[in-house]
DNA sequence: AGTACCACCTGACGGC
DNA sequence: TGCCGTCAGGTGGTAC
């Protein structure tokens, strides 16, 4: 679930439901999602504090604690928030709870436990340590086709790549490449800066169009794979079959009709 | 610099 | 119905 489309629609979610109310607890209900931070902590820097705002960089969420830190929130593969009334979790994997003075909670619900929960004093000093390149729907034309093409090896691994920018995972690399009719083994440093500037336009376009879906397959457009996104699929495009392709260990998607190796 | 592979952890799903 | 292998959108470390 979580790439940038993903982590911008809980983004949404989190300022449409959390800001401004004081929280009045914090549970952790297991501390190996916390990195640098305890439940302790944790608690006390949010204590009577409300959220003001939510930011995002890729794939990283980050509320903004009034006169504190920001609350750092990464959904690994399987984690998401759920705002509701009452103090029970109200999921089945709830990790951390934040139960606010009007009796609302916002959980963080992870099933498999590879994201994390953590605080930020600086957001920059924060990309720079993790290496994180510009995100990926803020990044001008020409700084991508400066950072793309600077790059070997397969374009799907290079745009899955947070150092070279940040947001794009497996499934959105799929889509992009689909739109931009490109094999996902295409030697990076084989693109034009023409063919660099489309994939720009490409990326874009997806990543927003996910976002307004609300990232929900069924309200894509049906020029997109995401919703067939499994090998033998019909080519919503062309009459071409949808195959399974290795990259870099992660499996891929794609059109070998529309989507042919250079 | 890039790639393949393993690991982390849990659950869903298909095959037998 | 039940057991088992396989796979899953994330990142990070290793060896090559």
């Amino acid at each position: 679930m979580p790439e940038l489309p993903d982590v911008e629609v809980q983004r949404r979610y989190l300022e449409s439901t959390s800001l401004h109310q004081p929280v009045a607890e914090v549970h952790v209900d297991r501390a190996t999602v916390l990195k640098g931070t305890t439940p302790q902590q944790l608690g006390a820097v949010l204590h009577g504090k409300s959220f003001e705002s939510a930011q995002r960089h890729g794939k990283h969420l980050f509320a903004v604690i009034e006169n504190g830190p920001l609350l750092h929130v990464h959904f690994g593969m399987t984690g998401f928030l759920k705002y509701r009334h009452g103090s029970s979790p109200g999921t089945d994997h709830p990790r951390a709870r934040f139960v606010f003075a009007n009796g609302h909670t916002l959980t963080y619900d992870n099933q498999r436990l590879f994201g994390e929960v953590s605080l930020v004093d600086d957001l920059d000093e924060f990309l720079r340590d993790r290496d994180l390149g510009p995100d990926a729907l803020d990044v001008d034309r020409e700084t991508f086709v400066e950072r793309v093409g600077a790059r070997r090896g397969m374009i799907k691994s290079t745009l899955m790549n947070q150092e070279v920018v940040a947001g794009i995972g497996n499934v959105y690399s799929d889509e992009i490449l689909f739109h931009a009719r490109m094999h996902p083994k295409t030697p990076t440093d084989d693109l034009s800066e023409d063919a660099l500037g489309a994939l720009h336009e490409h990326t874009v376009t997806v990543l927003e169009t996910a976002i307004a879906a609300g990232v929900d397959p069924a309200e894509f457009p049906d020029s997109y794979l995401l919703p067939v996104r499994e090998e033998g699929a019909s080519c919503p495009r062309c009459d071409g079959t949808v195959a399974k392709i290795s990259v870099s260990g992660r499996n891929g998607f794609y059109c070998p009709a529309c989507q042919p190796s250079a």
